[in-house]
Formats: C-alpha cells, structure tokens, sequence
DNA sequence: TTCACTTCTTAACCCAAGTCAATTTGTAAG
DNA sequence: CTTACAAATTGACTTGGGTTAAGAAGTGAA
C-alpha cells in the first residue's frame, strides 16, 4: 500500500468497514493535488468540484464580504476539506479556500463520490459521518462567536489550537475572531501586562 | 393517510424516494409529543434520544453560559429539530431546546432511526441529507456573526424571517444577535428615528 | 547588506454595545 | 378593574473594538 493511501486509510477507517478490495477501489480514486502558498483551492463563485483530505499543509476558508475578507475555519494535516455547501450542492461557492503554506492533498471528484456511493452504499456512512462531523464543529463555532468575547477565543485558540497561533499570520487570525489586526494586537498587549 | 402522517409524507419525499409500504413502516415509527409554552424537549447535560419533526409551533434551542442564555436558532413548522451533535453521538447535549408556543412534535428514537437505517439503506441518504442541509444552515450562521453586526443581521432577520420577528419576543432575538435587550432597544430606536 | 514590501504595533479619537438603574408598557390572574 | 409580574424602553456612564495614520519589526529578493 502505497504512504498516500495509508493516510486516508487510517483516516477513513476509523468511519466505515471497508474490505480491502472496497478500500483499494476507493483509494483509487483519489488523486494527489499539490498548492503553493496562498495559492486557491476553490475561489468565489466557482463550483467546488473535489472534497480534500490534507496530507500535509495548511488550508484556510474564507468568506469576502464587500473587499473585505472574513476567515472561516484553519485545517490541518489529516483533516477534511471541501466549500461543502458547494461540494454537496454543486453551485457556485460562496467562500473560497486557500492554502497558507505548501500543502499536499488528496482529492475525490463529486462524480467518483457519487459513483463510490453507488458502488459501495457502505459510503454513504462515510459521507453522513463526514457531515455529521463537520457540522458538530461548524455548531461548535458559532457557540464561541455567539457567546465569548474575541478576547475569550483567542485565549481558547492557545490553549486548545496551539498550532494555529504558530502557524497562522496574525492577520489572519484577526479574520476569524471577527476583529481587526489592530484590535488583536491591543488583545495580545493587555495579556503581557496582565501576565506581569 | 393520516394528517400526521401526511406532513412528513411531503417533507421527507422532497429527500427520498420510499415505496408506499416502506413510507408507511419509516412513518410507523413516529410519536406524536404535546409541549406547552417554555416546556423543554431536550435539558443541557441530558442525551438527546429524539429527532422531531416540528407540525405546529416554534422551538428555539439555546447554550447557558455561566447562567447566560444565548440563543442559536428559532425553528417553526415544517423543520427538523434535535440536539444533533448529542443525537449523533448519544452524549449530553451541550444546549437545551426549547418549545416558545405550544407545540406539537412528531418524533423519532435514535435507535428506531438505526433500525430504519439498517432495513431501508436508501434511508442513510435522508440522514445525510438532513445533516447535510443543517450543516449549510449552521455555516450561513457563522458567516452572519462573523460578518455583519447585530444591526445588519437584525434588519436580514426582518426582511427574510418577519415569522421570528412576528412570534418571538424581543430579548430572545436579542440573545440570537448576541447582543443585550437594551441594545436592541436602541437598535430599534435608531431605525425607527431613520425612518423619519 | 540594502531595498522594498508586508505584517505588526502604537496612539488618538469615535462610536456602538455593556452595565446599572429607573420607568413605562404589556399581560395574565384574581 | 386592579394587582403583580415580566418585558421593553430610556438615561448616564464605562468599555472595547473600529478607524485613521504613523512608525517599527519582519521577510524575501537583488
């Protein structure tokens, strides 16, 4: 078995119960797809086509509202990535996704999906769990917007998503507390005198 | 057919093709649950059992925070509700739901869905669809409260969902915005004096 | 190393939302 | 109708994020 499909195998193992020949029919179908810094995944308005697992990188969604740029979520190796309302929908997306480093994916077409769901129905588990899990994350999200300050989830993010405060440029974090730079600069300055 | 019946007859259809007599067992396994006015259908801290099907009324769910309510999202007839991510994975659910008019469910055991599951395999694709279609609800959420400030997203709750405006009271749509019923007080006061 | 460009920080000022408190309005029960 | 309670409004004051502008720090290319 190749290193590729070892990832999506330990991947997708832990969702479905695939016989080897399932897994290699499903494996097959992924294709490897390479993005340089800042380079676009999926843009606005455009439909998005693949789901992607990350082999290695970092990938970001964001939306753009009237120029300026709001981001969504930070993904890491080992997670799954896709614009899903405009993956499961097909039309246009309306966010786009952008890799914030070089990063190294794996990535599945809309028609071999459908066709994997209709080869082996024991895949639409994995699509179910697939949305299942996104959503739970996606609730996840909108209780810390809805309920803590930004303040609040910047602490939470260095405590919980340590990676993303080292890997992330600070603008962009900024983006998904909802703040400006400058605010999250203020932020991280109260901090360091607090910790005093 | 039944009344009841008929009701989810029309909602599920939209997602699945059911033979009759698979539409008549898959509707077998609905009960029909009365809530009055601020009755809870799931407490915070309980596992949600139920997915329901709302015939009459309006439920909101919401999370407490340090003995703070904030309120995620309203929901009227002819939408699903549950606990999802404490349904999904019969953990205690991190919110409560709760009925804001007398309401009148149709509801649906965990393990009879699994049993649904398992007979009717066409019936993973309503799962999936559900989740799915909550999940692009759930992202146009975070987009609003990552983008827009309680006064935009009060004016798009006017425009597309006059219903909440209509049948909600005042400090619930506050706590949806994220904001004070003081500060909406004055949002309203201001739009009033722009009217002018 | 220098230069150019981007990112981050700081400061001053403004404004919307938070907080606390008092009052008015709405509503259900007697 | 009156009473009692919940909900909504208003006012005064505080606070935290937005905005604008400037400068400092970081980074990559020549």
């Amino acid at each position: 078995m190749s290193n590729t499909s070892k990832m999506i195998n330990k991947s997708v193992l832990q969702l479905v119960d695939l016989h080897p020949a399932e897994l290699q029919y499903f494996i097959s179908k992924f294709k490897t797809k390479l993005l340089s810094t800042n380079d676009y995944l999926v843009e606005e308005g455009s439909v998005c086509t693949h789901i992607a697992f990350i082999n290695k990188g970092l990938v970001r969604y964001f939306f753009n509202v009237d120029g300026i740029e709001k981001t969504g979520q930070f993904f890491f190796e080992g997670g799954w990535i896709s614009s899903y309302a405009s993956f499961l929908s097909q039309k246009p997306s309306e966010m786009s996704l952008q890799a914030l480093e070089n990063t190294e994916l794996l990535t599945l077409h809309f028609d071999d999906l459908q066709q994997l769901y209709s080869d082996i129905p024991k895949l639409e588990r994995f699509g179910r769990l697939i949305a299942e899990r996104i959503f739970v994350a996606s609730t996840a999200r909108n209780k810390d917007l809805l309920t803590q300050s930004p303040e609040q989830n910047y602490l939470k993010l260095m405590k919980e998503r340590p990676k993303v405060i080292e890997r992330v440029p600070q603008f962009y974090i900024a983006q998904y507390l909802g703040i400006q730079p400058e605010s999250l600069s203020r932020i991280r300055k109260r901090m360091m005198e607090a910790k005093k």
